[in-house]
DNA sequence: CATAGGATG
DNA sequence: CATCATATG
């Protein structure tokens, strides 16, 4: 079994105060794809550094910006950055490992929530992504994709759907983005595993008190090809601890 | 008696945090002198504005910086703002209380520690400060000049002086600058009534757990008229409270 | 080392 | 509401 952990951990120098060294011994994922590290490699805490992980990177140019990471036990065989598209590949969204049996990203889709520019540079990047995805769609060697999509699928992936409709991350053409993302091959393992299921969210704003009242939303995925997907056992949302906004997303693949 | 406290707060909202009202419920002065207040007056928190004093500002154009008050259980018969410099008074470093039987300043000069630029104003400030300090040198009012000056004068206000005399705030041009400020016709109060007493500091860097091993400065002064500084009685630097990296210097007026 | 404001989320 | 960078001290 090889479990497998997408989270956003809002800075990693942030989290790392807030325990993050100790969710990932008592979690003790094999593999950890993170998200909006916001540092530098070399600005990691060290105590991080000495986990018993091999870790790659990569960073935006921004300082103190974006930046996402894939942590894991076992020496990945290839290692790759970016998906060829110059102004995304800048600010450090994308990182694939390869492994003998499968492969594993780590996705950090922009948010859209600071206004027009930004939204239109968010779908730009879906746009993009969306041909990356084909890629591996139906390559023999599984794949899966990690990360914080910055979108809600479904109606049941956010609280108070009915308001939503005009927010950033529930907006119909992200919701078909998903949708067509899954038709080019791959699955929403996390939802697999818990059809239906509602109030199962991955990311809470830091206002209001959200996460106590659990008004969240679901923008956190493993996007995984059937031959990924098939072998996913038991996800699970860690919400227990507070290291960020969000919460990881741990899955076991029987792999 | 007429208590008066000169108390650089760095930041009164970071003060308040701290405990800003109970240093005032506990120390009970008359009038304070606030220096690097770091606000507008309408982000003062407020329990400190409903206080019983009667408030006096004057801030800086730039948001966050600078900025000086004058709190008074009496109301003053007239306040003045600046020495009439136009980008001193763009900084907020001077304001005046006139009472019926003296008159108090509240006076933060700049800091030269960022570079030469910075240093060039201080000398600036001073020159055109030692102008200032001139109308009031001989007039039959009582003026008290509290602040923080950025300035050790002697040897003994400042620890390890043998390794200072290259470090703004010790160079032989600001101490004589105080030097000639006292000939104008002031006096350094604090020190008249603590002669020759060693280790008195009323600024510690916030490095190297400098207060706690009392490796300070003393830069903060109350330069008296004669008429002002014979009243003087009582004189108590009060390091016990934490609430900046000044410590409030207070002094009590037989007024 | 610490306080602010500003950008970003 | 929170994290980070930068200016200032």
């Amino acid at each position: 079994m090889i479990k497998i952990s997408s989270f956003n951990v809002n800075g990693i120098r942030a989290a790392h105060r807030k325990g993050f060294v100790d969710w990932v011994e008592e979690s003790d994922p094999d593999i950890i794809c993170i998200q909006e590290l916001r540092a530098l490699e070399n600005q990691v805490p060290k105590q991080i550094r000495e986990l018993d992980y091999h870790e790659n990177y990569h960073v935006a140019d921004k300082k103190g910006y974006s930046g996402v990471a894939i942590y894991s036990k076992e020496e990945p065989l290839k290692v790759e950055h970016g998906i060829g598209v110059d102004w995304i590949d800048r600010e450090g969204r994308i990182i694939m490992a390869e492994f003998e049996k499968f492969r594993v990203f780590s996705i950090y889709a922009p948010s859209g929530t600071t206004g027009d520019v930004r939204q239109d540079m968010k779908m730009k990047f879906l746009a993009d992504f969306i041909r990356f995805g084909e890629r591996y769609a139906n390559d023999d060697k599984p794949s899966v994709f990690c990360g914080d999509y910055n979108i809600c699928h479904t109606e049941i992936d956010i609280h108070n759907p009915s308001k939503q409709h005009k927010t950033s991350g529930f907006l119909p053409e992200e919701r078909q983005w998903v949708t067509e993302f899954l038709e080019v091959g791959y699955q929403d393992v996390f939802r697999e595993l818990h059809p239906g299921e509602e109030d199962l969210y991955s990311w809470w704003s830091y206002r209001a008190a959200s996460k106590e009242r659990n008004k969240g939303w679901r923008i956190d995925y493993h996007l995984a090809t059937p031959k990924m997907a098939e072998k996913a056992e038991e996800a699970e949302i860690e919400m227990k601890w507070d290291l960020s906004d969000h919460a990881p997303v741990s899955i076991s693949y029987k792999l």
